[in-house]
DNA sequence: AAGGATGTTCAGCG
DNA sequence: ACGCTGAACATCCT
């Protein structure tokens, strides 16, 4: 599930469980989810201790008592679990780490999309990866800079990384319901009135989301999340969601009130 | 039982 | 050089 929201929780939940013990083994079912040889991980993360972490969009970067930073990515189905006994590994549990406690932490990536890197600093990782400043703490100037040589629709804009880092599919989606911008509208149309009301629609997604832990069913009634589905009921207009591609993604929308 | 899925990356094209 | 598109990635779920 893991977009800003959800990774926001994952950091607090590491933040509350796994700092500050010593690791004393890794364990890893399937390499590929590492960027880097097992070898660098054993040497950068055994006998340290995660220290603190820090969040940019759908990245964690966990800072250690050794050198290197460790960065998590979730992918799409990605999320951490502390557990007292090896017996509670989860099933998806594909990397394990073990602290001195007793207890493990396990990276649980059902779909291997999701991936552990190293890195010396996040700010290079940052530049490297073209990620914008998180869209949580992004300024309006920096959001309308970054929109302003583009031409394309908007949905694929807000949820470009370099532009947001952090907006994802259904947030993307439910910004612009918020906001009742079309998604293929195109940002050089857009007045910057509308740009605004999507910038201000982003941040409101946003608190509104982590507020209640990212979790979908608390979110307020006139959230698009509770009705994102093809042909369910939107909730100003009462017209049927619509289910389109934008940008290779599946949309939805409600085409009354968010019109073109 | 085939298609879809909350993400990123990269080749190819204009 | 840059923006954009579509495919690829791996695997599970509906």
């Amino acid at each position: 599930m893991p977009e800003l929201p959800e990774v926001h929780g994952y950091k607090t939940y590491i933040d509350s469980t796994s700092l500050h013990q010593r690791i004393v083994e890794l364990d890893c079912r399937d390499t590929r989810l590492f960027k880097q040889p097992k070898t660098e991980f054993e040497k950068h993360l055994l006998n340290y201790e995660f220290k603190s972490t820090h969040r940019i969009g759908k990245y964690l970067f966990v800072e250690t008592t050794g050198e290197k930073v460790l960065v998590i990515h979730f992918g799409m189905t990605g999320r951490p679990n502390y557990y007292k006994s090896e017996d509670d590994r989860p099933k998806f549990g594909h990397i394990q780490l073990s602290f001195d406690n007793g207890y493990h932490f396990a990276f649980e990536n059902k779909r291997k999309f999701g991936w552990w890197d190293l890195t010396d600093s996040i700010a290079n990782f940052k530049e490297k990866h073209k990620l914008s400043d998180d869209a949580r703490d992004l300024s309006l100037g920096d959001f309308k800079s970054s929109l302003s040589a583009r031409k394309t629709d908007i949905k694929k804009i807000i949820m470009d990384q370099s532009v947001a880092a952090g907006v994802g599919n259904w947030m993307a989606d439910e910004i612009l319901y918020q906001s009742k911008i079309h998604p293929t509208r195109r940002v050089d149309n857009m007045t910057p009135e509308e740009i605004e009301s999507v910038f201000d629609a982003m941040k409101k997604v946003i608190e509104v989301a982590i507020a209640n832990d990212a979790h979908y069913r608390d979110f307020p009634k006139d959230f698009l999340m509770h009705f994102r589905k093809e042909g369910e009921t939107c909730y100003y207009t009462g017209a049927e969601i619509e289910k389109i591609k934008v940008g290779g993604r599946t949309t939805y929308f409600s085409p009354e009130w968010q019109k073109k």
